[in-house]
DNA sequence: GATGAATGAGTGTTCATTCAT
DNA sequence: AATGAATGAACACTCATTCAT
């Protein structure tokens, strides 16, 4: 008769099983997710992924969507730590973008099959496209502010406008993580991170330390 | 996807009436898989739109799937066929590479919309992956004779391998036509054409012609 | 993925043979819902009793609580309709006591089940309630009409509240109805209406006319 | 409704505690009962509104229809106990018709919106229709009784069946505790005390006592 | 060939009850 | 006794496909 949410809305787990269930549910969602895409992802599926009954499920989520918000978020907060890890401390700024490089390329490798999947999936979710922009932003941002400081050292072109070619050059390491990881072209990993740093520093125009 | 078949199988109209029919249903699946994504892209709905019954749909498509197929096909074909109008005339080869980018993110921008649903959607389907591939082929594979051809006239970086770059900065395209045109971030076409023309540019050590 | 309302919402039937399912549905639904409550008005046991199968249901009606509405505005219609039969014309105002006695109760025998059943389940469905309301208000307003026209007449009590009045008795009916035909008390119905109406004409003072 | 049984089953309670909780639990379920309909009618929901754990419930409650049983008998224990509280004391028959129909519309106010409910969820269950039924006696045999002395003294009508006559009488009130208490007509409760007396009095045509 | 109806397996969700601690 | 987790059958609804006319 049209009720609409009479049960009360799932809470944190209590006990030590309850966590581990729901980490399972977790865990099995994102795996899903990221072999099987969308097809995969019923909350069936997931419960018996995790070796729970079906029931379970709803213990532990609301619904679908609310497993999904909660996978993305894990997803995003993984980009952000990462993120976090060993600033480059290198001196020379070549040996930094090659690191950068190398270190977003990691971080989209884990994430942009699950981002992918949830930029599609996610037309009404206003709690997902934010998570993804979030997510975009904090690289854009990043990128943005490395290649100004370089500027300002005078090490890099001048002429850059350093936001949009963050995004540009942002765009160009998304993508081949995609084409990577996702579509598993047959690329040596360490030949495309060289290969997009020598192209990221002769675009940017980067010069030696006088 | 995948079901097996009782069904009598279509054949190409033979009138002119037909033919109408059939094209209709295409362009009506493809405009509502441009718009609404997966979640509009039903039979019914695609009938509906096409302005035909819903029983019509299986004269003319043996499946979904079939129907879906018929849509990349034409995306690829149009793909093809732009990139063959007009093969830049232009001596200076920055200029070339300007008209290069816009030409390459006016295609993408017709087409990345479908070929992402499609990516993700086409888990199991060899046409479909064989298409993909096929599309992305012809892009790497001119922006590396491009490049060849620049190296063997002394006018671009001989460090760089001509396939691996093609790759990289091909990625970098694709991905901003994406977020250009599916994504909607607010960003000036012309000026997006100009940065990435002078990154692309300067990444590959371009020199004028002495 | 949370989709909300993709499919078109069904039509009304345009061939005979749609239009005989769909009464078939409608009827079949009403009989479950008067002889098995609740209980038995799920799609598809509706759908098994109308012998069509499980989907055909949804091709007719959006939901379970639009077959509910439908119903409900058969009924309700059906109450209008009788209650249009006959204004009796006998010119003896206990006869037409009588005579509207019957009347009322055998139009609660085939809506009262329905019309409880749903006064409880509509909680939050305006059109129910609406269609509730008006029902109830059609026979008040019948009523006190009546009464004030026996008033004028000054062949009835002239310090009754015409509307309370007419509420009263008519809860009088409505539930005597329930008491019979839903909770089958052995009572003979011929017995009931001639005591309604005895303490009917009794309790508005009627007097003959002189 | 008529599981099989595999639990213990729940014992009276022998602490002061356990009756408090038990206590809860009847009341939690009465008051969601009556304000929220059969939706809020969940054991969660009942235990969560009483303070206790969901496993509680079954500590203390065989099944759901356990307490809802529990709840019908309180209900009509309540009832049974008003109805003893010796109401007429006054001398005037019609003194006693008011304060009777006063007391009954009171009684009703409360148990009006369970027994509703009841009496359409009750189904299959017969311990909840004999109590349904001992309710409905209960004051169809008080009334019925009245009605004799009233006319062995010469007081009433003779010509009334009194049983019929409180069956028919009893319907109006009952009826009326429902459209004023539960579908919240606006209508005076001392108005409508007043009309339904004047009513029944001229009814069963009432004398003054000579 | 075109149409509208019919089909039924699949999916997301609820909830009464049982279980392990 | 009390707690929170686990269970799975039941239900509402969707949609790709087939069928009858």
């Amino acid at each position: 008769m049209g009720r609409s949410r009479t049960n009360p809305a799932p809470t944190a787990p209590v006990t030590a099983r309850g966590r581990r269930t729901r980490d399972a549910l977790l865990a099995a969602g994102r795996e899903l997710l990221e072999t099987r895409g969308w097809a995969g992802f019923t909350p069936e599926q997931v419960a018996a992924a995790a070796g729970v009954s079906y029931g379970t499920f709803y213990t532990y989520f609301e619904s679908k969507d609310d497993l999904l918000r909660s996978i993305v978020r894990t997803v995003a907060d993984q980009m952000f730590t990462e993120s976090l890890v060993a600033p480059e401390t290198a001196d020379d700024p070549y040996v930094r973008i090659v690191a950068s490089n190398r270190g977003y390329l990691r971080a989209w490798r884990n994430a942009s099959r699950v981002l992918r999947l949830v930029e599609q999936g996610a037309g009404e979710d206003d709690t997902l496209r934010k998570l993804l922009l979030e997510v975009r932003e904090l690289y854009v941002h990043r990128g943005a502010e490395g290649l100004r400081r370089l500027q300002e050292a005078g090490l890099a072109n001048q002429d850059l406008d350093p936001r949009m070619t963050a995004i540009v050059l942002g765009a160009m390491v998304e993508q081949m993580a995609h084409v990577i990881y996702s579509l598993r072209e047959p690329l040596d990993e360490d030949d495309v991170v060289d290969h997009m740093s020598k192209l990221w520093a002769a675009a940017i125009g980067l010069r030696e330390r006088p």
